[in-house]
DNA sequence: TTCGATTTAATCGGATGCGATATATATGCA
DNA sequence: TGCATATATATCGCATCCGATTAAATCGAA
């Protein structure tokens, strides 16, 4: 796979080792790179999302979070991490500044020291239900099917990526 | 469209004016959103080129700057943000190292004293001639096809989410 | 049982990404 | 011309994201 990891109609990839037939690296433009798309898209929700998460006073990650722990509550670091594809290195500095939005609460556990346990308060579930009901961000103009399609390509995607990258 | 903008197959979304037919916000899991997958991908494509990139010595987005500029050469700060969707606030700490790197020059258009024209060095476009020939990143598992439909969709995405967010 | 290996979080430094602001240059209009 | 306005870039502070390291607790084999 090539580090451009690109695309173009007339592709002149005819490696032989490329059994995925994906296209070749080379003289393309940016406009073709999947991981440019993937990267400019996650730029645009971002921004799509800002005004609407500004008006409950949190980031993305935040959000993320706050969402993850609403699914499934008490759970630790690492735990965490592995739902939102971050290590504690990038989590606990969110954590600690939900915690002390007093959304969430972070507790060693007392049956394995090493592992902190994080709960919504109460008020991290009523923001929770408020972003809920919240309808800020702006179309992303794709109809239902197509939205499911789209998102079941991304995350095979990702899992192909994140698996790839663990082999080394 | 929802602040969560996620997708379930049962979704009960009946509002009258989702005229996209788009999923309703909601009780959904992380799994279902759309933007956690775009988000949650990009950091996978982070992880898969980092140690390609690694050996060229740069980041993503230098990396996407040199191809940028090898592609157009000689653009100002505000056309190289337009293809890369960043602004100087971004744009400008990143040139500034690629330039202390020897890899390209910034220098005030005379014509206009406000700009500031970027052009590749020598050794800039050896070092993208150096990254097309590499492959190093892992593999996106996706037959040509796939890839073709998914980059094109996601550029969709990205072009929607874009236009609604400027729109307010 | 003991002590080295493993596991889990946290810390630290560097690099984006972005809102707000500053600065310098260019433009337009009376 | 003179000056208010607009434009292009840069600066600053804050919040991720990550590789490397540290610290504390647990595990496990001799």
């Amino acid at each position: 796979m090539s580090l451009t990891n690109g695309l173009r109609a007339d592709s002149r990839d005819n490696s032989i080792d490329n059994q995925n037939q994906e296209p070749a690296a080379g003289d393309r433009s940016l406009a073709d790179f999947l991981c440019f798309a993937i990267y400019s898209a996650n730029l645009a929700y971002g921004r799509a999302y800002r005004q609407g998460l500004e008006e409950l006073g949190l980031t993305y990650p935040q959000w993320i979070a706050i969402v993850a722990l609403w699914e499934q509550d008490d759970q630790t670091v690492s735990e965490l991490g592995d739902r939102m594809f971050l290590e504690s290195n990038t989590l606990t500095p969110i954590l600690k500044k939900l915690e002390a939005m007093g959304y969430l609460r972070r507790q060693r556990d007392p049956a394995d020291e090493r592992q902190v346990r994080v709960n919504l308060t109460d008020a991290g579930r009523r923001l929770r239900e408020k972003g809920m009901h919240m309808n800020l961000v702006k179309s992303s103009g794709l109809k239902q099917d197509d939205f499911a399609r789209l998102q079941k390509s991304v995350v095979t995607l990702r899992d192909n990526l994140i698996k790839a990258t663990k082999d080394e």
